[in-house]
RNA sequence: GCGCCUAUAGCUCAGCGGAUGAGAGCACCGGCCUCCGGAGCCGGGAGCGCAGGUUCGAGUCCUGCUAGGCGCACCA
């Protein structure tokens, strides 16, 4: 655990024990203690930490709040905790100043524990599965995929940090309509060059990347045409899914993202899971039939309305799979389960969730995160995209015009439920106004001074022997500060599945290191000094690397 | 009609299960380079959609309203 968590920690347990003997002393009835909140205050003034137990405490024990604090405070052994100052302010609020040895045990810490500084136990090894992306394999991948992909894997790189065991898995859907209908429209372009009459299914795919493919598949299989129809269109199903995998795996791991598992849902049916999964459900009484067709009756789980699982025409919906995919999460043993899904997709949460009920498991061992739209701009205007017309922009598209840095930064620095303006020439633009570039900056500077530093053979003491002390001007005590605030961060991104925080933080840490480095000199100042401040820059490198390969963002040495 | 998301500075957005004087970036204005990277730093103005409610205290919680986005299939 972190200096800072450990802490915290103790003094929460100083302030318990406070308040309990406070409690004998003054006679005071306390039905139920409430967890102590300890907050870092928004002005400096108010000190390190600051806590709002005497008023929480208040209504139970009926006396004023800060009559209260006073009781606590003369009860408070600050032995151990780093508390140098204590004072009642406001309506109420304990504020503990703290003394700057903490903070240097930071620094040791992070020299120690190197890119592991920020992790912790938090998740208790909980095994959790996050899906994400999963695409159709019929196309190229668009911006909603794009920000499910950023999203996705930097919320498993945060969550893994936080000590849950992650896994990142995509669901392919390789067996339903879609699939099927890009199977023949492949198969239509494939005759129409051998000179053939084909026609283009009802709802299949026009787009020009359907012909393309129908080129390399007459290259490669010239004699498709020479087989039994049926297999004509299974091959072209499956092959085409197949190739669109393999390039949205490709497009993916440009993007930086990869998966422990492609889930195929064909796989699924092969194996006879649909049925077994409808055969358990029925066991369980939670289908029926009507007018021909099999329904699930998500209604007794609060969803709005029963769904149907099996059409009249005996085609599974896409739910059936859907429901077999996740009952297959559960049994290969994951405690947790979330889902990434469009906001195309909201209106399918209920009877999703129903099923994760009929199957028995717990409501809230599956969470989905509905993330919210993107609007592409490109210098403020909107960039106008019409699938119809095939005018809409890629992932890929948007990786070769922004690039990866800027990408998946513009992804993660919104709340999830943002609807995102993403300004494309914002985004490829180098300059100041690229926040991303900010951060790559600051790490590029220290990467500057480290790189002086050893050209000019300056000493660079480990941080048990560098005089830490005299690392004290407010520049250097915000800086450290928020280095001291890595683990908390990354827990309170895990546990609100948010990755924008440490977006939010890299800024922060960025910023308080360029004014560190116009306030402070390193090199050239005395020795001792100058000793401490490389044990700071390079820990404040350390954190930055950490923080930002977190984000799937690189952490460049030079720019 | 029903459901989900959103409404905070000129623009794009933060604001942690309520809490001590509302923040950042961009844009705008004014300062800062004999010295480790000026892609930087320091300073300046302006804001919580509307109306109620709960509370010692509401940008934050509850209700209603308004506006915008998205979704409501025996499609996937």
């Amino acid at each position: 655990m972190s200096v800072a968590l450990k802490l915290q920690a103790k003094i929460q347990r100083a302030l318990v024990e406070a308040v309990e003997k406070a409690a004998t002393s003054e006679g005071w009835s306390i039905s139920e203690l409430p967890t102590v909140e300890l907050e870092i205050p928004r002005e400096k003034a108010h000190g390190d930490l600051a806590t709002n137990l005497a008023m929480q405490l208040s209504r139970d024990v009926k006396l004023a709040p800060r009559r209260i604090a006073e009781a606590i405070i003369r009860h408070l052994d600050t032995a151990g905790t780093f508390i140098e100052g204590v004072e009642i302010a406001g309506p109420g609020f304990i504020n503990l100043r703290l003394g700057n040895e903490w903070l240097y045990q930071v620094l040791r810490d992070i020299e120690s524990q190197g890119e592991a500084y920020g992790s912790s136990s938090f998740g208790q090894a909980k095994k959790v599965m996050l899906e994400f992306v999963s695409a159709n394999p019929v196309g190229p991948m668009n911006v909603v995929n794009a920000r499910a992909a950023a999203v996705g894997d930097t919320l498993a790189n945060i969550m893994h940090m936080a000590g849950f065991k992650v896994s990142r898995e995509y669901y392919v859907n390789d067996a339903g309509r879609q699939a099927r209908l890009f199977g023949l429209s492949i198969l239509a372009r494939y005759k129409e060059l051998a000179g053939m009459d084909g026609e283009l299914p009802e709802d299949g795919y026009p787009a020009p990347y359907v012909t393309e493919l129908a080129k390399i598949l007459r290259q490669e299989v010239p004699d498709l045409l020479e087989k039994p129809e049926e297999e004509q269109e299974a091959f072209c199903k499956r092959w085409g899914t197949d190739r669109m995998v393999a390039q949205q795996k490709a497009d993916l791991a440009a993007f930086g993202v990869e998966f422990d598992v492609w889930f195929r849902e064909r796989e699924l049916h092969k194996a006879g899971q649909l049925e077994k999964v409808i055969e358990f459900l029925d066991e369980r009484g939670f289908l029926y039939e009507q007018d021909g067709a099999l329904w699930f009756a998500s209604s007794r789980f609060g969803d709005d309305k029963d769904r149907v699982m099996v059409k009249s025409d005996g085609v599974p919906t896409y739910l059936t799979p859907d429901v077999a995919y996740h009952w297959d999460k559960y049994r290969r043993g994951f405690e947790h389960l979330i889902n990434i899904w469009g906001p195309d997709h909201h209106g399918y949460i209920g009877r999703m969730q129903a099923a994760i009920q009929a199957l028995g498991y717990p409501e809230d061992s599956f969470e989905i995160i509905i993330l919210q739209l993107v609007t592409l701009l490109r210098h403020g205007e909107k960039v106008r995209m019409s699938k119809r017309a095939g005018r809409f922009v890629s992932m890929t598209e948007l990786l070769d015009e922004v690039g990866k840095d800027a990408a998946r930064y513009f992804f993660l620095m919104r709340a999830p439920d943002s609807h995102l303006d993403f300004d494309l020439a914002l985004a490829a633009e180098q300059s100041q106004e690229n926040p991303v570039f900010y951060i790559q900056y600051a790490h590029a500077r220290i990467c500057s001074i480290l790189r002086q530093a050893e050209e000019d053979s300056v000493y660079c003491p480990p941080a048990d022997q560098a005089d830490l002390g005299l690392l004290r001007t407010e520049a250097e005590i915000d800086l450290m500060k928020q280095l001291a605030q890595l683990p908390e961060e990354i827990i309170l991104a895990a546990e609100r599945r948010e990755p924008h925080h440490i977006a939010r933080y890299c800024h922060e840490l960025a910023s308080r290191f360029h004014s560190f480095y116009t306030h402070c000199r390193v090199l050239g100042e005395e020795e001792a000094l100058q000793g401490a401040r490389l044990v700071l820059l390079k820990a404040t490198r350390q954190v930055l690397q950490t923080a930002l390969k977190i984000l799937g963002v690189v952490a460049p040495e030079k720019m």
